[in-house]
DNA sequence: TTTTCGACTAAAAAAACAAAATAGTCGAAA
DNA sequence: TTTCGACTATTTTGTTTTTTTAGTCGAAAA
């Protein structure tokens, strides 16, 4: 009852590792079984099935993420400085979960929709995380947006694309990429 | 020998809508063949393999959309309208492609990487196209502009992003939200 | 000379089937 | 409350055979 919890942290904690060799798929609930030293049917016991398990897996991650961001957000104390951190540590964060879950990596550019059903729960949650900085930047009368959601569904469908362009592998993208992405985002590109 | 340019835009054309049915994979050469009311044979007289007709049937909607671009435009006379008549061009033309190639659809989101291989030819002309407008504006003293060439790339990549949403149906984006993104690109976020 | 085609091959894909692996259940025991 | 072994029902894998398909070639038609 009061364990429960810390079973499945432990679970997830082996699973996470297991998963970034082998992606979903390849990977068994055998295997994990073994690795946490309990027998495969006692898993079920604290999920209900394989996609549960991984599902904890990322919740860990995310919950990693989210409290990164939320330092580098704390730290900074100007929209433009928050905004900045919220996007380097993003991008910094995905990288290397990128090459942590290297085997997943494969599986996403393959099978795109299936993890994407996973990412698209905390799309909401990014959302609302910018938002409020676009807001905080309009109550201190340092950004003017007259259509905040509009204009944060602008900035995640950039920070989209980024993704993708760093996914493939085109690309090394520097801190220098973001600065310049931000002066646009800033200041926009005409002549004052 | 003056036909043969001929002849190939015929079978391309055909080919097209079997490819927009059926996708690259299932697109057999005999059905192609059996289209055109020739032998499969004949057609590796006028091409060296399947990919090359389907290069063929690309490069034909690749010309098609360019000279939308073109005429779009031209149709313009101030920097920023040309930049919003691209915009605005591309995405119409994309989502009307994407809804006519619906079997390439499905394909594009399971085998990603191969039809970025086709895709991959034209990021280049696109590239240079954005950097005209940026430059032109920027001779006009409308665009003021430091790195014309990473923004060029900012650009790029917000439209990837733009494309990756379309793509995936989850919105149902309007030339407000385009406008609303050139807003920012104009003017940025921040109070004057 | 240019274009078409039927017959052919080699490679790939599909079908069929058996064998193995795996997700998930359940009741009993620790 | 937690663990597990034995079980089942699906999936996956491996293998073999058959069919389909991309691509070649030489000969005939235009």
């Amino acid at each position: 009852m009061i364990d429960i919890e810390k079973a499945r942290e432990e679970i997830a904690e082996i699973a996470r590792d297991i998963f970034a060799k082998f992606g979903f798929k390849k990977t068994t609930m055998e295997e994990i079984a073994k690795a946490v030293n309990k027998a495969k049917s006692s898993l079920y016991y604290y999920f209900q099935n394989k996609e549960e398990v991984f599902q904890a897996v990322i919740e860990r991650e995310a919950n990693v993420l989210r409290e990164k961001l939320q330092k580098a957000i704390s730290q900074e104390n100007t929209p433009q400085g928050k905004l900045r951190a919220y996007i380097v540590t993003r991008m910094k964060a995905l990288k290397q979960l990128a090459n942590f879950y290297s085997a997943l990596k494969d599986e996403y550019l393959e099978n795109y929709k299936f993890i994407e059903k996973f990412r698209s729960k905390y799309d909401e949650e990014e959302k609302s995380a910018i938002i409020q900085i676009l807001k905080e930047g309009i109550d201190n009368g340092i950004f003017e947006i007259n259509n905040v959601e509009m204009t944060t569904q602008a900035i995640l469908i950039t920070l989209k694309g980024f993704e993708l362009w760093v996914f493939q592998g085109n690309t090394k993208w520097t801190e220098k990429d973001v600065d310049n992405l931000l002066e646009i985002l800033f200041y926009g590109i005409m002549k004052k």
